[in-house]
DNA sequence: GTTTGCACTTGCAAAACGCAAGCAAACCTA
DNA sequence: TAGGTTTGCTTGCGTTTTGCAAGTGCAAAC
């Protein structure tokens, strides 16, 4: 186990998931519900392929996330969120609004968060029980 | 500029603050409201002096935080947030209740968090009216 | 006017990152 | 069933970032 900083509940969110990195994984898992190795390496901000098998086993040796079996090969394997994992949804959902507020970011997330804003706790309740499901 | 890896909002939001130091440097402004350069420095995870320097720098560059003049001592200065930063509350309200209900924090922590969830839209709204107050 | 405090800077070793290439097991194709 | 392709990594290696310790310059205190 990583050392911990301190006690604090930021810091010890951060020794686990405070990279550029890791969040990413968490945000394509939210959306595509399950990825496989190759979707991770697809996503726009091109991550290396050592540092993506670096982050994907710290944090499935966290709990955010597991593996399991393909079930169409045995060659690809599938991620997903754990229950651990699934929860930071409420604060990757604050982090989207933060970020609209600030950023340039693009139209169809734009009007997603449009959707969000409506009813935050809505979307949050139905956007964990989809995840729970798959 | 840092180079942006790509406009996801999230993608956007940890090319300013993705990283081990960051938010913890905004959490303390959070809790004192104003901070100087040794108060950054006596916080329990030990951030070493040149790091800090960094992230101030950076924090200060991207608009999150802002840089003083204290009123006693041309010698001291005083960090507080910007209102930029000070919307990262939300965001940090939902990583405390993330970590709270995973990892083990403080006694008075958690009391805190308690409260917040009494009502977090009311905690949320009056944090950041008293942030910017100050 | 010398010491102390404060906000940094500098030097350097160690760790993390990032790119490219390599590799084994599964799979697909003829 | 042989040979190439896909998939999920690992390895090497140069570059960048981190972290520790020591140093610097200015302001205030004594």
């Amino acid at each position: 186990m990583k050392s911990q900083r301190s006690d604090c509940p930021v810091s010890q969110s951060l020794d686990i998931w405070g990279d550029k990195w890791s969040l990413l994984i968490i945000r394509d898992l939210m959306t595509a519900k399950q990825c496989t190795y190759g979707d991770f390496l697809k996503a726009p901000e091109g991550i290396a392929t050592n540092i993506l098998a670096a982050r994907l086993f710290q944090l499935e040796e966290n709990g955010l996330i597991e593996k399991l079996d393909h079930p169409e090969s045995k060659a690809k394997v599938l991620y997903k969120l754990t229950p651990k994992g699934i929860d930071l949804l409420p604060v990757m959902v604050e982090i989207n609004l933060w970020a609209e507020k600030y950023f340039n970011i693009p139209a169809d997330r734009k009007a997603q968060l449009k959707e969000v804003k409506k009813d935050k706790e809505g979307f949050i309740k139905a956007g964990m029980k989809e995840l729970r499901r798959s």
